[in-house]
Order: structure tokens, then C-alpha cells, then sequence
DNA sequence: CGTCCTTATGTTTTCGTATTCATACATTAT
DNA sequence: ATAATGTATGAATACGAAAACATAAGGACG
């Protein structure tokens, strides 16, 4: 509510007195320091942080940008970056960009004008050039979705590893007619996690057809429709690969729709691990992102990037994980 | 990067009129307009937020308060007030309290700190008295959960009325024996849940039986167990209210797993309509909120608090909606 | 022709804090 | 006793922008 000034005049002391002791300078005599933290507590003074933050150039605050709030991975990679930034002092904000180009740049603007000192990206808009040339100025860190970029850090796990893996997985079944649907387009795993499908299939000499892979907005009804479609036709695959647990639940229940049986006629894995992967009947399998371990990751290194320590190695890759749950079962034929 | 100054040097003229073109005041010739808006495009100048904050003594800033990003209807809730906002040219920072009370007191230090104009609590810790004593300083706007109090406006549904409507909606049905999950008790919503199921019951004659109302922390697996524990007992409910989609979606799987059919043996009840409720097999009924308009709502009351224009009614309720899906059904018995 | 508005611009102060610089006093060394 | 050091404090300035205040030029009007 006051100002400084009216804690100075009050305790009788100078504003630089004050301002030391909330400091904690060492320059301030034992008393003093009583008698000023007294008419602190006293006029239940907050320090205003416009002031010090104009004064200091530096908010303590960083953003989370979000294409939305559920974004699947979203809620625990913030808490790995909220824990780590309450350790050291910062406070995270998220705003979500809805995949609004504009909306986005609007918010990034927020860097411009210092009213954060960083921001973490999950998954952005911006072109890779546009990201780069902001990274240049200002700290940047990438999480999950990320553009190989030279000046921004990336934290997430090894996307075609991962599509290779979970492919694998169904090979490994007997399944040899597998689908996939993709994510959308602009997502960069989107093309990594097609490659390692078509690298698992390639290395089992299966060809791949094109019609077996389909692009999806990570929703429940695309995997549904999906699903029903492919089954329908004369010869159909065996087991499907979806890049979001919403579209492999979407796919469990249109086989089922159709008469079909989930893991018997038709196996299904999703990504991402989230809490809907064990709500579906039967549960799915899915790859596992440690979701926390990037949000903590993520937050280390744009810590890293506010001091000027400039990383060696910008790009982080984290382990994934299958995690084997009832939507795949071993093949009969 | 760069202050006014600079910019007033550039151009030729002086600090206040950079000041003016920036805040298009009428008192500027069209051709100097032109020159400094030509300048400050050249240098790609940004005010910076926090000289214009500090000297404005406002942000433009709000802060939505949540327990947590995965809260049910926080998703669409933060659309309504996005949307808002951002037409009356402010912006909104989300930020999680994980419940946790410390926490959420810190964040609430942003009032204080002038760090946000304004806040919409989803859900929150305080007390009555702690958030009346805020709002009284402060613009503060309660949104789904809240408490009643003088100083804070609030936007949410007419809870009581709305399981009133549930229940009297399996009532219909030809049910009897109903069970209902609670949220956990914390939230002033269970309460008047439990309010309106009791209400229901009565009003039909039916006589409310304790060991059929349970808390939950509104999660899957809490409804799977409360639903397998229900009806393995010897003389078990028909039909299930519970507080959330989670919880529902649990009852129904549980049931299932005891090898009951739903909604033939057991009918189950949902609430807040999230993506989730869709996903069930068979799809839940459920209770809508009106979720972006509730944000939509709060961010006016919200407004209109920072206005300083003192709304006579501070209490405003939307109406709900029974959603009615396959997880319900007529009673034959 | 001088007074009185308008209009357009420049100069100075202000917001609240942190920091640099200056100062006063006490203590120790010479 | 005096200079040198250290400790504790106050005064003044800076941060960047907005606004209050000041001024100058150009008409309108008596």
C-alpha cells in the first residue's frame, strides 16, 4: 500500500536503511535492523515489485507457454518446473496460445517487455527461424515439442526411438499389419514418431502403406472414426500405433463398436501415459514421457540460460518408456 | 532494449511526445506522429511494461487461481475468461496451487505485490475469512467453488439444485436405491451436493442412508473401488451420483468388473460433462456446467470490480443442464 | 496591437525501489 | 594527537515511462 519511504520516516531511519534490511546487507547495525523489520511487520509493508523489478531489470518470473491447458502432458511437466523454480526463487506463469499464431507472438512479447525474464515453450507456432532469432536475445527453453534450433534448449525424449519402440513392441506380438495415426503436421514429433514407425517396419521387411497412416488433431472421435473405417475394409490391420492416448481410447471403443475385440482382433497403443489410458477398458498401452523429469529439466536449463552458463549441449533427450497395460496381447496367427 | 530516450533522440523530438504517439494522445501534429512511429518501427522499440506499470500503477494482468491445470472445467473455463480479457486488453496468468495453502498465499502476494490487478479463484484453501479480508483490498472473483462472502463476487452454478436434478433424474427412472460420491469436503460444493441428493431423496420419501454417501477425491480409481465395494454387498444401490466424470467413469468400470452390466444393473450419474465422459463405455450421463460462460461471467464481474463499479448482486448463478447419455437408463423392477 | 485561446511541443517531476556516493562517528595505528 | 581504517547511516540518483507543468507559435477578436 506505502511506499518505503513511509516505513523509513516511521521506523526514523533513511529509505536506504530500509532497503538494506530488506535486503539483508550486512551493513545494518543489530538494532536498527529490530526496529526497521518491527514497523515492517507493524505496517504490514509489502515491498512494491514494479519498483524493484524496474530497478533490479530482472522479474524473477517465467512463463509456460501452452497451446492449451490440456495438453496432455501439461499438467505434470508444470509441476517439475514449478518445483524447480520454487526452489530457486522464481514464480511460473502459463498462458496458452489456443494455436493462435498472433495470440502466441502477443505473449511472447511478454519477453520484450520484461515482464518475464524466460520462457519455456511446450509446443509453439513458430517457425523455427522466428524461434531462433528470439532465442538469440532471450532466454528460451523448448519442452516436448521442440525446432532443432541453435540458440533455444530442447528438453524431450527420443521421438522415433520411442514410435520405433512401441512398434517393436507390436511386432514383437506377431502383428504385422500395423496402422499409425499421426499427429498433426506442425508437430515436430509428428514426423519423428513416423519415422520410427516406418523404421520398425522397414527393419521387420514390412512395406509400408500408405494408407495405414493417417493424420489426427490428438482427439478422442478421430481415433473412433478412424478405427471404424480401417476395420471396415476387406483387408484391415491388426493392431493400430496412435500418437495420443484421446485417439487410442477413440480407437479401443470403435473396434469395439463394430463387434471387434480389443487386444484379440485388434491391438492398440497410445502415447503419453496419461491418466485416460487406465480409464479405457481395457486399459491401453501407451510410451511413457517422463512427464515431471522434463518439466524439471526444462527448468534447469533455461536457470542455466538466466545466468549466462551457456550449455555446452542444447539438446536434452530423456528416456521413455512402453508401459504394457491390455490393449496388446500376443498374436495367434 | 532501448528506453524513450532513445527513441526521442532518435526522432528528433522530446521524451513526452514519444510518450503521446505511444498512448495515441489527439495532441500530436500527423506528421510528427508519423516520424516517431517511423523511428520506433526502425528500432523495433517495445515499451518496457514495467517504467509504464510502475508510473500507471496498473498491469493489465489477472491471475486465474487454480488447485490444478488438470482441474475438471478449468480448461474451458479459462477460454471464457481469455476471451474477455483479451478484448478489454488485459492478460491472464494461470497459476496452480497444488492445494497446497502456503503456496496459494504466496501467489495471492502478487495483489499485494501490484504484480496482477486482479484475481479469479477456481477453487481454493482460504477460508471465508481470510478471502473476505482479501477482497477487501482487492478485486477478487470466485468462479465454480466458493465462498459466500461480502467483498468477493462470485460465478458458479446452483450446486444444490443441480444434484437435486441428477438425482431426481434416476428418481424418474424408477430408481430407489441410490448411492451418492461426494467431493471431498473441503469444497463448498460438496456440501450443497450432498444438500440436493438428500433433498431428492426425501422429497420422494425415501429414506437417506449414510453408509451410500462417500468422499472421494474426485479420481478414477476412488469410484471403481467405492462401486465394487457398493455392490458386492448383499443389498446394493441401482444407480450411482458421484461429483465428477473421473469418479463416474470408475463406477462404471468397477461395475463392470464385477461382471453388472450398466446401465441395466447399475445406472451411473457424472458431473461437469468434461471430454472424459465421452470416452466411458457406455457414455456417461452427466451434469453440465456452463463452463466458459462461468469464465466468461467471472472475468465481467472481474472487470467490473477493477472499474471500482460496485455491483449490488454479487452472487450470480448460470444454469446447468442434465446431459443425458447411455449410462442411464429406465428401470424395469 | 495586445490579449486570449488553441495547438503542438519541450522540461520536469513522479511512481517505488536499489544503489552509488557522501558523511559521520568510533576505533585503531603511528 | 593525528591520520587511517571501518562501520553505520543518509542524500542523491537511476531505472523507464507517464503525466503535470511550462512554453512557444499561430489565429481570433476586441
Amino acid at each position: 500500500m506505502r511506499p518505503i519511504q513511509f516505513v523509513a520516516k516511521t521506523a526514523g531511519v533513511s529509505v536506504a536503511t530500509v532497503s538494506r534490511v530488506l535486503n539483508n546487507s550486512p551493513l545494518v547495525k543489530e538494532s536498527t535492523r529490530k526496529k526497521v523489520m518491527e514497523t515492517i511487520r507493524a505496517l504490514e509493508y509489502e515491498p512494491n515489485s514494479l519498483g524493484r523489478e524496474l530497478r533490479r531489470a530482472e522479474t524473477r518470473r517465467i512463463m509456460v507457454l501452452t497451446p492449451s491447458l490440456v495438453f496432455p502432458i501439461m499438467a505434470d511437466v508444470y509441476k517439475g518446473i514449478q518445483d524447480v523454480a520454487q526452489k530457486n526463487g522464481y514464480q511460473v506463469l502459463v498462458c496458452a496460445s489456443e494455436d493462435d499464431h498472433d495470440k502466441e507472438e502477443e505473449l511472447l512479447q511478454m519477453l520484450k517487455k520484461k515482464i518475464v525474464d524466460g520462457v519455456i515453450i511446450v509446443a509453439s507456432t513458430l517457425s523455427a527461424e522466428e524461434l531462433d532469432q528470439l532465442a538469440k536475445d532471450y532466454s528460451i527453453v523448448q519442452c516436448s515439442e521442440y525446432e532443432q534450433v541453435q540458440h533455444a534448449y530442447s528438453v524431450s525424449v527420443d521421438n522415433e526411438q520411442a514410435a520405433f519402440d512401441a512398434v517393436s513392441h507390436l511386432l514383437s506380438l506377431g502383428h504385422r499389419r500395423i496402422a499409425m495415426v499421426k499427429g498433426g503436421n506442425a508437430k515436430s514429433s509428428s514426423a519423428a514418431r513416423e519415422q520410427g514407425y516406418r523404421r520398425a517396419l522397414e527393419s521387420a521387411g514390412i512395406e509400408v502403406r500408405q494408407e495405414w497412416i493417417r493424420e489426427s488433431d490428438y482427439e478422442y472421435q478421430n481415433g473412433y472414426d478412424l478405427a471404424v473405417e480401417w476395420l471396415q475394409a476387406a483387408e484391415h490391420p491388426t493392431a493400430i500405433f496412435c500418437s495420443s492416448d484421446a485417439t487410442a481410447i477413440g480407437c479401443v471403443n470403435g473396434a469395439i463398436s463394430l463387434g471387434k475385440s480389443v487386444p484379440d482382433d485388434v491391438a492398440v497403443v497410445g502415447f503419453d501415459d496419461t491418466v485416460e489410458s487406465l480409464m479405457s477398458r481395457p486399459p491401453i498401452t501407451t510410451v511413457r514421457q517422463p512427464k515431471y523429469d522434463l518439466g524439471r529439466a526444462a527448468m534447469e536449463a533455461l536457470l542455466q540460460s538466466l545466468r549466462g552458463e551457456a550449455g555446452e549441449n542444447k539438446t536434452i533427450l530423456l528416456p521413455h518408456e512402453i508401459v504394457i497395460r491390455e490393449s496388446t496381447a500376443k498374436r495367434s496367427g
